[in-house]
Parts: structure tokens; sequence; C-alpha cells
RNA sequence: GGCGGCAUAGCCAAGUGGUAAGGCAGAGGUCUGCAAAAUCUCCAUCUCCAGUUCAAAUCUGGAUGCCGCCUCCA
């Protein structure tokens, strides 16, 4: 399998380096305030990369943080009235319903920056012991970037680029404009720890070094997280861990790329992002998970209405034919006919186009297009009546649905009875057209009772009827259902 | 200003050297009491210019446009 890593800019066979394990470090959230889609894809992404290394049988740590202490917690808690841990305590919480909803497995570890203190002073001490960084008479505590010749490296940029460009905040005593804060003295009101260097807390990119070293043996195999976190969050981690151990800290750099909206990144300084519960009041969580995954990961996405509605058409369409081939399977008696041996074929070549497609940098968008034609190609057995009733045909029909169960588990859709999804789906673009779910199934049951009458006059005008509501009435073999037009 | 990314049909989107996946929309057919829905089929030569090559959407150079990072940010 392949994966483009940022380190090196190109992609790059992967194979891990202790056999059959693989240890990965996301960066989570900062718990003060609801995700959003950003959030979402990010999450997702690195959902389905796990779920697809497990696929391979490779055991997985992964290793997921909160921030859970930082200015803008400290600025929520003020605001909100309440102590920070209590901030936190929510927007995790939060996180986790949010991402349970969308299918996000929880990671293996999910360790908070506060109760890594200890680790953090310790890896800090190391750092001042090795000359890589140094207490100022405030009480901060800085790394000490010139110190580490390789700064840069990730994100492309060389120190002295950064340093014309570099501020100093008054008050601070830094050696060098580049230099960032490992420890941050305690300001009054603040929460705080004992240090050496004083009553204090920790600058954000310490406890992602600190962590990944906890829970993983360096070098990490796997270190990701959104585009925006290569610099300065990923080039301080590498800076820190690496001039601590004298050693590599991770191979691989994974970053996801952003969700936009017209174009530009959906972020809470833009103003422009919806939550992740604002969608999933319209939409179903399914469908979003659908939609974060219909392109590649590394590249934009952007988020509309339409996008949204389009990738609902897609699962719909999936799940109604998992439905049908489920359907046809319930047959208790099967023909002895034919039917043409590149129906075989074609489905073995999808399953072998769908695990290239992911062994090429989890190219999702690639493999959700040969899931179509996996579909089409279960229609188009299905189109001829006397071929579907074929003893050949079944174990076409099981062999899809098990690869959609394959595909499924690794994508983290597909998975629900589809007669329930599309249920739930029904219902869900009845509220969003503003329609009353109870009525509709009325005028249904009434039309079925003119139906069995023979009086299609009535049946029609109930069709009608709901037609002018949008809703479009659908008579098939096992009885007439609906769905918003 | 420095660094990086992107530009493929009406829209969204895969595709890193050999003659363009998929989705949505659209057109036509099948099914149907009539419909609708569903389903099948069809529908692009890849922003522009110049090169490399037997061969380029795919490589090189240039142009134009859009976006991101450089300050907290998935």
């Amino acid at each position: 399998m392949y994966f483009h890593n940022t380190l090196s800019k190109h992609k790059e066979e992967f194979v891990p380096s202790r056999p059959g394990a693989v240890s990965l470090y996301a960066c989570g959230i900062t718990a003060y305030d609801y995700c959003h889609i950003g959030h979402a894809r990010s999450a997702v992404a690195f959902d389905v990369l796990v779920r697809f290394l497990r696929s391979k049988g490779l055991d997985v740590t992964f290793i997921r943080n909160f921030t859970d202490v930082d200015d803008k917690i400290i600025n929520r808690a003020n605001q909100e009235g309440i102590s920070s841990e209590a901030v936190a305590e929510k927007y995790i919480a939060a996180f986790h319903e949010d991402m349970d909803r969308l299918g996000v497995q929880r990671a293996t570890v999910e360790p908070r920056a506060t109760e890594h203190i200890g680790d953090m002073i310790a890896l800090i001490e190391k750092l001042i012991a090795k000359g890589h960084a140094y207490a100022t008479p405030e009480g901060d505590v800085y790394f000490r970037v010139r110190s580490f010749p390789e700064y840069g490296k990730l994100s492309g940029r060389s120190v002295d680029d950064l340093r014309s460009g570099a501020r100093v905040a008054p008050g601070e005593s830094k050696e060098d404009p580049l230099d960032f804060a490992l420890w941050k003295s305690a300001k009054p009101g603040e929460p705080f720890w004992e240090s050496p260097w004083g009553n204090g807390r920790p600058g954000w990119h310490i406890e992602c070094s600190a962590m990944s070293e906890r829970y993983a043996p360096l070098p990490l195999d796997m270190h990701g997280g959104g585009l925006d976190l290569i610099f300065p969050h990923h080039e301080n981690e590498i800076a820190q861990s690496e001039a601590a151990i004298d050693g590599p800290f991770c191979r691989f750099w994974i970053h996801n790329g952003f969700v936009q909206v017209n174009s530009e990144k959906m972020s809470k300084s833009l103003g422009n992002f919806r939550t992740i519960r604002d969608i999933l009041e319209s939409y179903l969580p399914e469908v979003l998970r659908f939609f974060l995954i219909g392109r590649h990961y590394r590249s934009p996405i952007d988020f509309t209405f339409e996008a949204m509605e389009e990738a609902e058409k897609n699962a719909r369409r999936v799940y109604e034919t998992m439905q049908l081939c489920m359907d046809a399977l319930q047959r208790s008696k099967w023909s002895g006919g034919k039917i043409s041996p590149k129906f075989a074929s074609e489905l073995e070549s999808l399953e072998t186009a769908w695990d290239d497609a992911m062994n090429d940098d989890l190219n999702t968008a690639a493999a959700i297009g040969h899931m179509n034609n996996a579909v089409r190609l279960m229609n188009r057995l299905m189109e001829d009546k006397t071929a579907a009733k074929s003893e050949e045909a079944r174990p076409l029909f099981e062999r899809f649905l098990a690869d959609m169960s394959r595909w499924g588990d690794i994508l983290g859709v597909f998975k629900l009875d589809p007669q329930a999804f599309l249920a739930e789906l029904r219902t869900c673009r009845a509220k969003r057209a503003n329609l009353d779910v109870a009525r509709i199934e009325t005028l249904m049951a009434d039309r079925l009772e003119a139906r069995k009458n023979k009086d299609f006059v009535k049946s029609d005008e109930l069709r009608d009827a709901l037609s002018a509501m949008g809703v479009s009435v659908r008579d098939t073999a096992q009885g007439a259902t609906w769905d918003i037009a």
C-alpha cells in the first residue's frame, strides 16, 4: 500500500516498522466548541485509514488526543462562567456524540493534555538539559529553534524566510522570534500546574510530542491531521521530539484537505462553518460521511447542500440495489438457466480495482466509482428476469453483498439494513421538505384501499394529491411506497 | 513577499505516458391499468501557449485563474 507522505511530498510504499503493527497519531480537537464539518472530514479520513489498515490484519494503535487546556478554552470558560475543565468536558462529550453518529470509531487511546502534564514537564526538562530550550525570567520556556538544524523540513520553509516575517509579542523575552513556547507562565485566573519554572501551563505543541512518546514507540509509523497543522504545529512537534530523542519522530506524515464553502476554507475565523449537529438536523449521518469520502482525502472539498443531496441520491441507489439483491436471494426455487460468465469476471475485476484504489493512497473516490459499477452490474443482471432467476445468478448476488459488506466495513457506510435506511431517508427528506409523514402515510393507506377495490379513479386522485405535495408514489410487487420527489 | 496546492463534460469528481472511472442533471428505451419511481443505454479529449516522446489529461518551461500555509485553526 502506498501513501502520500508530506515529509517527502511523494507517494511512498508503506511498510510498518514493526511487523504486523502500526502506530498512528492524529491530532484531535481543542475542546472549546462544537465540531464543524471540517473536523468531521479529518476524523472520517483517519477513521477510514484505521479501518483500512485493520482490514489488512494490522494491529493499529490509534492515538487521538484532546487538547483540554488552551487559551480558547479559558476564554470560553470565562464567557460561560464555568471552569475550563467543565468546558473541555462538555465539548469532548459532544465530540464523541457527533463522531459516534458519523460512525467514527473510538481511538485506541484518547489522551487528554491535562493528564500528561508530568510527561510534558519531563520532556521540557530534557530539552533544556540538551540545550534545545531555555527558561526566561518570566517563567516561560521556549524551544530554541536555531538549535535544530532541520527545522522546516516538513513544511518546506527556511528559517531565514520565517524569521523575516516573524514578530515578537510585547512582554516576551525570546532569544529569537521563531522560538515557540513549551511552557507558559500562569496569568491570573488561569488554570496552572507547578513546574520547575514556576506555575504555568504547557504550550500547545509539546502535548502531542509528549503523548506520542507515551503511547507508542518512536518513530511513529504515521502522524496526521488537517493540512493547516503542518506549520507550525507538526513542524514544531518534529523539532521537539527529534531534538529530545536524537532520532526520527515519525515516518509518514498524512494530511487531509479542507472542507470549503464557496471555495474558501471553512473555519472559525471566517465564520463560515457549519457544525456537524447542525447538518445532521437535515441529513442522515451516513449521507454526510458518504459525501466526505466521495473525494480524495487530500483534495479540498466544497460543502454545498446540492452536493449533499447528490451524495444522498447516490447512497440511496446503492442501498436500493442491495435491497433488490437481498430480495432476489429470498427466492426458494431457482431455474437452471445460464448467465453470461462476463458478470462474474466483471465483478471480480471490480473487486481488484477496489483494492487497488484503496491501496493507492486511500483513494475512496475511485473506490466508490468501482462500487457504483458493481451496483450497475447487479442491476443489469436483474434487468433480465430470466437470468435473475437462474441458479447461476445466486452466487453473484451473494458475492456482491459480501463485497458491499467488506467495502462498507472499511468505508464505514452501507452497514445498515437497506429497508431501515431507506425508511429513515424518506422521513428525513420529508422533514426537510416540511411534510408531515403521518399525513403521507394516511394518504398512502387510503390509496392502497382504493386500489384493492380497483377504484383507479380515486387511487389516481390520491396519487395526484401526494404528487402535488411533492411526494412520488411508487408501486412495486411488494406494495406501494413513497419518496420525496 | 516566501512556501505549497489546484485547473478534467452543465455541475461534482477519479485518473502521474498508451488513446478519458463514477455521481448528479439531461436525452432515449424497458417496466407500469395510466403514471411515478426504479432500471438500462447514450452523452467530454482534459484552462491556454510552447516543448520532450512513436505516444501526454498525465513529463518540462511559460501564461492566466483560483485556493491554502506563513497568526489560533481539522
